[in-house]
RNA sequence: GGAGAGGUGUCCGAGCGGUUUAAGGAGCUGGUCUUGAAAACCAGUGAUGCGAGAGCACCGUGAGUUCGAAUCUCACCCUCUCCGCCA
């Protein structure tokens, strides 16, 4: 959520940043609305603050045996005048905050401008495409003819977009999520959290999933509860509507959990293998920093999500995200794209994002300088560190040989028990 | 899921519907005393949001009753204890 002051005080700025982004500006309404409120409320502490003297004097007048009714009579109609405001301010802002929680961030002045993915900017790249000496076979075939993956199995006991790991495969998934967690935690200085993979309203309104991307989510019938997409959601919402002090910060989280996403609107891309599935899992890093460090911290959660696939010696490179394709919540991004023989490109594995205030302003989690400074938002970010799935398909087509076996990298090793996955 | 208890400031803990600008204590800050510290004593001290300010709001949340609600009514949420169920 942006600032209203600064829709107040900067309204080209704003509207120059959603012109940006392409997106519908309604920022005039917006104000004419907020001044709406601002009279109205106005109003209404006037009217409150003579109900309270009045209120004040009434024990005294009794007392004194004073006659309250024509008192009452008029206080009456003051309470009446006071409720009709007060309902004319509640409804207003009620507008507002709806308006308000669907503007997107405003982006970083150093984000590339563009529409598509195709217009992101390539910062950095580790190692080459991997070459091979023969046909690569793409994930899919080779895990159902490793019997690590069996997708049909999925289908039949859920449906599209799942699949059913087996054997070295089930293990390999759990051999990179413990690697990812061992390296952050043990190396990187995050502290590790397990969370519920059920978040109520509130905390997917906090992070920016709600209420625009609501047929994104998963949501359970009965309850209003929804499965999380991201462990960022739980992971942020951790210091919802909560004032931390300077000392507290950088807090630095790592955290593995399933993630649950309908994706609606992406049926018939990616329809084979692991990379767009309705669950999935993924080692997620989130941040909350000093608003003054926070792009240093961003820097830094690339590198932290880089040293996997380093460590793994997968290729990849590092996208600085365009303006078009930046999404909602974040002001600056960077993707970490693994290479894919398959697909013969780059395909995303990490989004590493800072939201500066976006979501903190919506979560309310704030931090003081120094005990007697003014609270202030803190800024959060977060990257994935990585996505496993699409982690375990770059190991499987990268490190596949011509007969059809996958060797296992070093760093995977000691998790594998194996360095090196057979056909049967 | 059932029964009971409870949610008040940084913490503990009072709070007859109207000087509550939320008692009292702890803590914290400053001071006196002391070689220094502790203890004792004195003084000060709620946080947060909106607002240029006066002011307004805030006692789990939301409605309601009332001239006036921390206090009464209703609904909901959460915590604790016991029972049931269960990995």
């Amino acid at each position: 959520m942006l600032d209203i002051k600064l829709i107040r005080q900067e309204p080209e700025k704003v509207k120059a940043a959603l012109a940006r982004r392409k997106e519908e500006d309604k920022i005039d309404e917006l104000l004419k609305l907020d001044g709406e409120r601002r009279d109205a409320l106005y109003e209404a502490e006037q009217l409150k603050s003579k109900q309270n003297a009045v209120s004040k004097q009434i024990p005294q007048i009794k007392k004194e045996g004073g006659d309250v009714a024509p008192i009452f009579e008029e206080m009456k109609k003051l309470s009446e005048e006071i409720k009709t405001l007060d309902a004319k301010v509640r409804e207003l802002e009620e507008t507002i905050d709806a308006m308000m929680l669907r503007i997107p961030n405003i982006p970083n002045e150093t984000v590339p401008d563009g529409d598509t993915d195709e217009d992101n900017v390539e910062i950095r790249k580790f190692s080459e495409p991997t070459k091979f000496d023969f046909e690569p076979q793409a994930h899919w075939d080779l895990g159902e003819k490793l019997d690590i993956l069996d997708f049909g199995k999925a289908a039949k006991i859920t449906g599209a977009r799942f699949t059913v790991y087996k054997d070295l495969g089930a293990r390999l998934e759990r051999a990179v999520i413990n690697y990812f967690l061992n390296m952050h935690t043990e190396q990187h200085g995050y502290t590790e959290i397990f969370p519920p993979y059920m978040v109520h309203r509130n905390s997917m309104v906090g992070t920016g999933q709600l209420p625009k991307f609501e047929e994104d989510a998963f949501k359970v019938v009965g309850t209003d509860y929804f499965l999380i997409p991201t462990a960022e959601v739980p992971v942020t919402n951790l210091y919802r509507d909560q004032i931390l002090s300077a000392d507290d910060l950088p807090i630095r989280h790592v955290a593995y959990s399933a993630c649950f996403r309908a994706e609606a609107g992406s049926a018939g891309r990616d329809t084979r293998g692991l990379i767009r599935q309705h669950q999935f899992n993924k080692v997620e890093l989130v941040k909350f920093a000093d608003p003054e460090k926070s792009y240093e911290e961003l820097e830094t959660l690339v590198n932290d999500a880089e040293n996997v696939l380093k460590g793994l010696g997968l290729p990849y490179r590092v996208v600085k995200i365009c303006v078009g394709d930046l999404g909602f919540t974040a002001a600056m991004k960077y993707d970490l794209e693994v290479w894919m023989p398959s697909y013969g490109r780059y395909v995303e594995i990490s989004s590493c994002s800072n939201f500066e205030d976006f979501q903190a302003r919506r979560a309310g989690i704030k931090f003081k300088r120094s005990p007697k400074d003014k609270p202030q938002f803190v800024h959060t970010l977060n990257g994935s560190g990585v996505a496993v799935g699409r982690t375990v398909a770059a190991i499987l087509e990268n490190y596949q040989n011509e007969d059809g076996s996958v060797r296992i990298p070093e760093a995977l090793i000691p998790f594998m028990g194996t360095d090196v996955i057979r056909p049967k």
